[in-house]
DNA sequence: TCATTAATCAAATGGTGATTAGATTATAGA
DNA sequence: TCTATAATCTAATCACCATTTGATTAATGA
């Protein structure tokens, strides 16, 4: 029921006379990422999406790349701290895994302009290119720390996608599960739960947890003895 | 081993001072297209991958957005065309799907650059603008062929996605599989198989057909019954 | 109340990129 | 060889957009 990706944020609509902050940005910035795609989403569309102007964005972010990128952040933190709770717990490596998948898939569900950003916007990031040679010491700097948490974040989608594979490796050492290619079983589920985002709808005949468990089952039952 | 989705097109280079045509460049502008997106890809990127300035281009299409559509096309019917002898065959329903999923999967990883731009380039088909009422009645013409044909796509894009969703209620049907969610069952395929044209590299330690070959078992085992 | 800093805005700036206009060259038939 | 058409090019055009500059307003601590 709560809403895990928006819960880092304030969820609540802020006075209109009043200033917005980072968060507000991000969240904005995630629904109108969905909308167009990075490239083609305008400064000027984000700073409307919190009655800002072009602008006035740049009081908060650096620039375009930047703020794609702190969007990304938070989704992926999100996320992870999902996960956490459940990778940690002592039950089986089948009610470990199902849990992550559920979760992962009501995360999703329960966001998804985040979600789609998780997907569609990852390309953009790889592709930001450097300033020109021409370019301020100033944007060279910027363009430096760009890089350095551009890389963290991978690393940490990384371990992201290992957490799952953490646990189909377990269960397969157990003996609870099929000795499966855990690579290929990996990448199933996570392209079968990413692309939850592509078509769940809000207002569909199913709620995000519904989709989550029987999706899970199915995926389950792809390598789960029985 | 055959490509099919390069297959509908010519395959060698050309000699350089040979012009280029349609499917030439429709093959170039996929690549183009996968390592930046289509907001990001220029005519001139497009162009200079089969040797052309960018407006040369016009000469083959009347714009970015049908040229944009144009390849989105050519993938989804090479990938129709596959799918359709596997139907039609007379076999279980397991079979059936397991050639299926198997054939998706090498499509993709065959021609990685058509297989993501049917992921990642759906969105900006969609968002493609109307014409200023101010535009001449040629381009507001065009635009409405445009709007035909891309309707025409997408309602083709439902047909292939129900190939599997056809099969999948046959094999409940008959008892062969599981009575799952076929709609839910259907996306799980569809998303982890798409996944793969993000992640498949064919420098990677395994072949398209091997993916295929793990992938589909997989995907099997969350419907057959055991 | 005053000064400082945070947030915001309006109005440039500088580039880029889709598209068009107006040639030019190549080729295929007559 | 001559002509029409296809394919290509160079050089505009015209918008749009990220980012900067230089104010202006609001809030906060002294």
């Amino acid at each position: 029921m709560t809403n895990v990706l928006k819960g880092r944020f304030r969820v609540a609509r802020k006075p209109a006379d009043q200033s917005v902050n980072r968060d507000d940005i991000i969240l904005a910035a995630a629904e109108v990422l969905r909308r167009n795609g990075y490239e083609a989403a305008t400064m000027k569309d984000i700073a409307a999406a919190v009655n800002l102007t072009a602008a006035s964005l740049y009081h908060h972010f650096r620039n375009k790349d930047t703020l794609l990128l702190a969007v990304l952040e938070a989704g992926l933190e999100a996320i992870i701290s999902l996960m956490q709770p459940i990778t940690g717990s002592r039950c089986s490596s089948a009610d470990k895994l199902r849990r992550m998948i559920r979760a992962h898939i009501v995360a999703v569900t329960d966001n998804t302009a985040v979600g789609a950003a998780m997907v569609f916007e990852i390309r953009a990031l790889m592709n930001v290119k450097a300033p020109a040679k021409t370019a301020s010491a100033d944007d060279r700097q910027a363009y430096a720390e760009f890089r350095a948490r551009r890389d963290a974040f991978f690393a940490r989608r990384d371990q992201f996608e290992s957490l799952f594979r953490q646990v189909v490796r377990e269960g397969i050492e157990s003996g609870e599960f099929r000795p499966v290619d855990d690579g290929i079983y990996t990448r199933t589920l996570l392209g079968a739960q990413n692309w939850v985002g592509v078509w769940y709808r809000p207002d569909g005949h199913l709620s995000g947890e519904a989709i989550a468990g029987r999706m899970a089952e199915i995926l389950l039952e792809g390598i789960v003895k029985s």
